[in-house]
DNA sequence: AAAATTAAGGTCAAAAAAAGTCAAAAAAGT
DNA sequence: ACTTTTTTGACTTTTTTTGACCTTAATTTT
C-alpha cells in the first residue's frame, strides 16, 4: 500500500512542475486507506536527504505541499545527505563558507544561513537538541534555496 | 474561502494606494460567504503585526478601512524591535509574507526565513524553547539582511 | 425634536474541516 | 526468533466556516 501512495505522489510531477499539492483525506480516501499512512508515507519517503520539502496547512481548505529537488541541484541534496541528524556551529560554518564559495548559493544566502545557525541562538538548550534543530534548519534552508 | 478574500483585499492596493475601503456586506455577497468571515479574514491575516491598520465605520454608508504601513528603510528594524522574546510560527510566516510583499526583502530570503522557522524543524521542542529560538533566529537573520 | 426604522459593521462561540501524533498491532524480512 | 517496516485507529491541534445576537449610525416618520 504505501508503494501505491508513493508512486501515486511521484506521478503527480511533471517537468516543469516542482510542487505538488495534495488533500491528505481525499487521497487516503481515494485509496482506501487510513489518512494517516499518508503521512506514513511522507515521513518516510519524502525526506530532505531524497530532495523534498514538506508543508501543510490544517483547518478548512487545508493540504499538504510537497517540493522536490530538481536534478540540477545534485550537489546540495548531497551536501544534505552528510548532514546527518546534528550538525554543531563549526561544521556548518565551514559547509556555509564552502557552499558560498563554489558558487552554490549567493552571499546575502549565507549570511542569513550564518545567523540562523548561529550558535548564540540556542542559548540555555542542551547540545543534542540544539544540533538536531539545526541539523533540521539547515537541510529545509537548502532545499528552500533550491526552489 | 479565506484565501479568496484575503486575495481580493491584497489586490485592490496599488502601488500609490496605501488604504483600501471595503464594504462588508458587498464583498461577502459578491463572494457568497457570510459576512463575518470578512472579519475573520481581516483579523487573522490584516493584523498591526503585519503592518495593516484597520479602522471602520457602522451604520448607513458605513464601511471598513485598511490602511497598509509603507515605512521604507527603516521598517526592517522596526520590525525587528517589535518581535518580543518568542515567536510563534504562524506569526512569523505572516511577517515573513508581509516583507516579502511589501518589497522589502526578497522572495529567495522569504523563503529561507519560513524555511527556518517552520514548526517541523522544533519537534519535541517544549514551545517556550521553541518559539524562544525561532524569535532570536528571526531577528538576526533580519539583521543579516540588511547588512 | 424625538422615536422608530433601516443599514451598516462587530463579537463570539459552536461546528466543521482539515492535518498531525503516537503507539499498538500486524506483516514482512533476515 | 528477532528486527524492521507497515498498517490502523483513537486522540489532538489548528484553522475555517457559520450563524445568532449586539452595537452604532443614518434616515425616515410622527
Amino acid at each position: 500500500m504505501s508503494d501505491i501512495i508513493a508512486d501515486m505522489i511521484l506521478d503527480m510531477f511533471d517537468d516543469d512542475n516542482s510542487t505538488i499539492q495534495i488533500r491528505r483525506n481525499d487521497l487516503a480516501s481515494r485509496l482506501g486507506c487510513v489518512p494517516s499512512q499518508i503521512n506514513y508515507v511522507i515521513t518516510s519517503r519524502f525526506t530532505p536527504e531524497q530532495g523534498y520539502r514538506i508543508e501543510s496547512r490544517r483547518g478548512g481548505g487545508g493540504c499538504i505541499y510537497i517540493t522536490r529537488a530538481n536534478s540540477k541541484d545534485s550537489a546540495i541534496v548531497a551536501l544534505i545527505n552528510s548532514v546527518g541528524e546534528e550538525l554543531d556551529e563549526r561544521t556548518a560554518r565551514a559547509q556555509i563558507y564552502n557552499l558560498n564559495y563554489q558558487g552554490l548559493i549567493d552571499e546575502r544566502s549565507a549570511k542569513l544561513l550564518i545567523a540562523a545557525t548561529a550558535d548564540s541562538n540556542f542559548k540555555g538548550i542542551e547540545a543534542k537538541d540544539k544540533n538536531g534543530i539545526r541539523a533540521k534548519q539547515f537541510k529545509q534552508m537548502l532545499l528552500a534555496y533550491i526552489d
